[in-house]
DNA sequence: ATAATTTGTGAAACGCGTTTCAGAGCAAGC
DNA sequence: GCTTGCTCTGAAACGCGTTTCACAAATTAT
C-alpha cells in the first residue's frame, strides 16, 4: 500500500508538507504542492481513514440507537439525523437493538471505544443509572425527558395526550383506551401520565383492558380491534400512538362494518401521510424535526436547553 | 488515556502480552492472565477501537447505500442488512444519497479509505463505468441485475410485471399503464422491459402518459390519481410499483368515488401490510430477504452466483 | 537421556496520518 | 542596519493495538 511516507520521499518533501497539502494548510509554497500532487497521483494515494480517525481522535461518525428499521417512526427521525449530519460532513453508524439491552449496551461501549462520536439515542431499554456510569464524558443524546441528561429533545407527550382528551371529551367521550407503543420509557410513561391524569380530573372511568400494550405494527392494530370488539364493556374512543396502528384498527373496522367514528372513534398520533389517506385524525408529531434537533444537540458543545418539540392536531374523519 | 503499554507497565508484561490477554490468545500463563486483566480493571482500560482498525485493516463496519431513509422499502432492507450483520459482528454504517450522484461518490470513496469493509448499493445513480473504476479490487454488492459485477441479488422484475400484466389481461384488461420509482436503473428498466415486452406481445397498446414516474410516496399515489382522472383516454388498470403509492391511488379514488376495480383496477408491488389493510392485490416482494442476501454475498470471500429472488402474487380486491 | 515439540514471552516492527517544535529564509518597519 | 513578524519546512513524537520473529522454558516422544 502507498502512504504518506512514499509520498513524501517520491516528491523530495517531509511528510508533514504532504499532510500539509493534503490538508490545505497554508504555508506550503506552490511549487512543493505541485509536487506532491504529482507524487499523489502517480501512485495513486488514497488516506487511510482509520489513521486520520486514531490520529485525530475522532471519527466524524455518530452512532444513533434504535430498535428497529422498518418502522416510519424510526426511519423519519434517521432521515432527520442524516440531512443534519450531512451538513457538518458527519456519518451515521446504526445500532439496531430490537429493544435488547446488550444490543443497546453494545452501542455504548462503541463509544467508550472512540469507534463513533457520539450517540443519539432514540428509544432505550437499559436503566438510566446503568447508562449513566459509562456515558460519563461522553456525548449522548436522548429522545425523551430524562432528568438526569443535559442534552435531550423530546415531545411534550403529556400535553399531547392530555389535549387529545380533552378533544374527546368536546365530542362527548368519556370511555376512552389508550393503544400504546408499550409501556415503559419515559415517553410512554409521560403519554400514561397524562392519560390518567386527565381521566382522573375529569371524573372518567378507566379499564385496565382499555390499554393496548405493544402495539408497532399496522397488524397490532387489527389485533386491537379484534380485542375491542370481544370486549363486553367497550370504550367508545381510542387514543392510538401511531399512525400504523390506527391504519391497522381502522381498516379492520370498516372491513367488518364498524362505524367510525360512531361506535369507535379513533385519535391517532405522527399524522402520517396514511392518516390523511384513511381519514384519520391524529396529531402532528415532528419526528424528522426531533431528528435534526438531536443532532444539533449532539455538534454543541455547551449544551442549550432542553428542546422541546408540541404536537398539532389534524382533524378529520375519526373522531 | 490509558493505553495498552501503561497496561503492560502495570502488569509488568509486555505489551504483546497484554494483546494476546485481551484477544483470548492462547499461551498465556494464567498467572500473567490475571495480572493484566487486574491493570486492566485498575487503569479503567477501554480499547481504541481506531487503533485496532488501522491495525487489523479492517473494521467490520458495512456502508449501505440508498437515496433515503423514510421509506418501508429501504427501512426493511436495512432490517434485513442489519439482522444478518449482527450474526457475523458487523455494524452499518448508513449513507444516504437523496440519488445524487456526489453523495453516492462519497460512499465508494469512504470504502476505498477503508472506513468501511465494503458497500451494498442498494439504488444507484451514478453509472457502473463511473462507479468500476473506483471500486476496482472492493468488496460491493449491488442490489440489480448488472452484468459487469459478480456479488448481486435481486429481484425477477421482469418476469414479475411479466405475470402482472398477464393476471391483468385474465381480468379483461388491455389498457394498462405503469407507475415506476423512475425510469432509469437496472430495475426500473427491467419492469418496464417486462410492461412493453408483454404489451407488444400481447399485442396492446401502451400510450406514453399512462406511464407514471417518480412515485415514491403515498402523496405521490394521489397525484397520479388525480392526473388519471384527467386524462381523456383512460387506462382501465394500474401496475404500481409500490405499495405506499397505490395506497395513495386507492384511497384517493374512494375518496372520489371512482370504483376500483370496476373502473380503475390497481395491481401493486410489496405486499407490505398497508395492502393488506386496504385490500389492495400485491406482489410480495422479498425485500428483507433481499437485505439479508446482500449481506451473505458480502461476507462471502469467492462470490457464489447472483441470487434472483421471486415475487408472488396475493390477490385481493383491487383487481 | 536426547531429540522433537509445544508452550510462553518480549522486543521491535508495522499499520499511517497529524501535530508540535525548532529553525531557516525573507520581507516589512523603524 | 537591526528588529519584528511572517512564511515555509522537516524531524520527531504522538495516537495505539497487532503481529512477527527469535528465543527460552517446559513437555512429550523416542
Amino acid at each position: 500500500m502507498t502512504n504518506i511516507r512514499k509520498i513524501a520521499k517520491l516528491a523530495g518533501v517531509s511528510v508533514s508538507t504532504v499532510s500539509r497539502v493534503l490538508n490545505d494548510h497554508p504555508y506550503v509554497k506552490e511549487e512543493k504542492r505541485r509536487q506532491v500532487l504529482a507524487a499523489v497521483n502517480e501512485l495513486n494515494y488514497i488516506k487511510n481513514a482509520n489513521a486520520v480517525h486514531l490520529s485525530k481522535g475522532k471519527t466524524n461518525c455518530i452512532g444513533v440507537v434504535l430498535p428497529f428499521l422498518n418502522l416510519p417512526y424510526f426511519g423519519e427521525i434517521l432521515q432527520g439525523i442524516a440531512g443534519e449530519a450531512l451538513k457538518h460532513g458527519y456519518h451515521l453508524q446504526i445500532f439496531q437493538t430490537d429493544y435488547e439491552k446488550e444490543a443497546e449496551l453494545d452501542a455504548f461501549h462503541r463509544l467508550q471505544m472512540k469507534e463513533v462520536d457520539g450517540l443519539i439515542v432514540t428509544s432505550r431499554s437499559n436503566s438510566i443509572d446503568t447508562l449513566g456510569t459509562i456515558m460519563d464524558g461522553l456525548n449522548v443524546v436522548f429522545c425523551e425527558n430524562l432528568y438526569e441528561v443535559e442534552k435531550k429533545v423530546y415531545i411534550n407527550h403529556y400535553e399531547a395526550i392530555r389535549a387529545g382528551m380533552d378533544h374527546l371529551y368536546s365530542k362527548g367521550h368519556s370511555r376512552i383506551g389508550l393503544c400504546l407503543h408499550r409501556t415503559f420509557g419515559t415517553n410512554s410513561e409521560e403519554r400514561m401520565r397524562g392519560f390518567y391524569d386527565s381521566a382522573e380530573v375529569a371524573g372518567h372511568e378507566v379499564r385496565e383492558e382499555w390499554i393496548f400494550n405493544e402495539c408497532l405494527h399496522l397488524q397490532d392494530g387489527r389485533d386491537v380491534f379484534h380485542q375491542w370488539e370481544a370486549l363486553k364493556d367497550k370504550p367508545s374512543a381510542l387514543i392510538v400512538t401511531s399512525d400504523q396502528v390506527s391504519a391497522g384498527i381502522v381498516s379492520a373496522a370498516r372491513r367488518e362494518g364498524i362505524d367510525i367514528p360512531g361506535e369507535l372513534a379513533i385519535l391517532s398520533f405522527d399524522n402520517h401521510p396514511l392518516a390523511d389517506a384513511l381519514d384519520i385524525t391524529s396529531f402532528e408529531v415532528p419526528i424528522r424535526k426531533m431528528g435534526e434537533e438531536a443532532f444539533k444537540l449532539f455538534i454543541e458543545d455547551v449544551p442549550s436547553s432542553p428542546v422541546i418539540l408540541e404536537t398539532s392536531l389534524y382533524t378529520r374523519g375519526t373522531v
